[in-house]
DNA sequence: CACCAGGCCGTGC
DNA sequence: GCACGGCATGGT
């Protein structure tokens, strides 16, 4: 099965990596500048093992998908090799909140300008991720004169309200939906997309605009419970899949 | 000039 | 409970 690297990294689950120009991949984690060309590259360092969910077995998953319906072996093959990246719970919890109504490439620009203004450098040219305490400083003005637009108060809600994030874990799935619910700018997608992606909680399906016309065009009658186990892996299978369609 | 982007909020019914 | 318009910004 192919690496698929690019989609994971690039494909809308973490706006934290960039495309170097051998076709390497680097990102800014853990306070220092981690690079990647290939999956099995994250199998020999104990940060990158668990941030590439290296433990889980991906392929055993795949095949018990690709088994349920016609449809879900479709979007397996045609995918390739995924991954649920345990991504930092805050700046997952940020990149989600600028996702709304956006694309990636306005979202990645807004990352990266969040990180050079509120971030420090760890070597030259490459920032962190802000704290929550390095954000702090942040006003509504300023966040707006970043791109950041609508978004701006919701991002303030979310630093004042960070502490929320270490109480999520031992929370059953809707409880944590929930509580990431009472931040101003986290809806039922946001909420999902955090805990799949920062979380691993594989409940999670999120029910973007692609995955309507998912639900809507195939699955006429079902819903995410149809998915289970695999509700958050099937989704990243479809929506991929769907996707690569146009 | 429209319309869209991995939605959510506030309002009205 | 559900439907609707509005929302910042940049790309096509």
């Amino acid at each position: 099965m192919k690496d698929n690297l690019r989609e994971i990294l690039l494909g809308g689950q973490s706006f934290s990596w960039r495309e170097e120009e051998d076709g390497s991949f680097s990102a800014v984690l853990n306070e220092r500048v981690y690079r990647i060309a290939k999956l099995e590259d994250a199998l020999s360092d104990p940060f990158l093992y668990d941030y590439f969910d290296m433990g889980y077995d991906y392929d055993a998953a795949a095949a018990a998908i690709a088994s349920k319906d016609d449809i879900l072996r479709k979007a397996v093959e045609s995918t390739g090799t995924i991954r649920l990246l345990k991504q930092d719970h805050w700046t997952a919890t940020i990149s989600f909140i600028l996702s709304q109504n956006n694309n990636i490439k306005r979202i990645t620009g807004l990352y990266n300008r969040l990180s050079e203004k509120y971030g420090h450098e760890v070597v030259p040219g490459r920032f962190t991720f802000p704290t929550p305490m390095e954000m702090s400083r942040a006003t509504e003005e300023d966040l707006r004169a970043l791109g950041t637009g609508f978004r701006a108060p919701f991002i303030l809600d979310a630093i004042a309200k960070a502490p929320v994030l270490d109480e999520i874990d031992g929370l059953t799935f809707d409880e944590a939906m929930e509580k990431l619910q009472s931040i101003k700018g986290i809806g039922p997608k946001v909420a999902s997309c955090i805990l799949i992606f920062s979380y691993q909680r594989r409940e999670g399906f999120p029910m973007d605009v692609w995955m309507k016309k998912v639900m809507r065009e195939y699955y006429p009658d079902k819903d995410a419970s149809y998915f289970h186990p695999y509700e958050a892996l099937s989704q990243q299978y479809l929506f991929s899949w769907i996707r690569s369609l146009g």
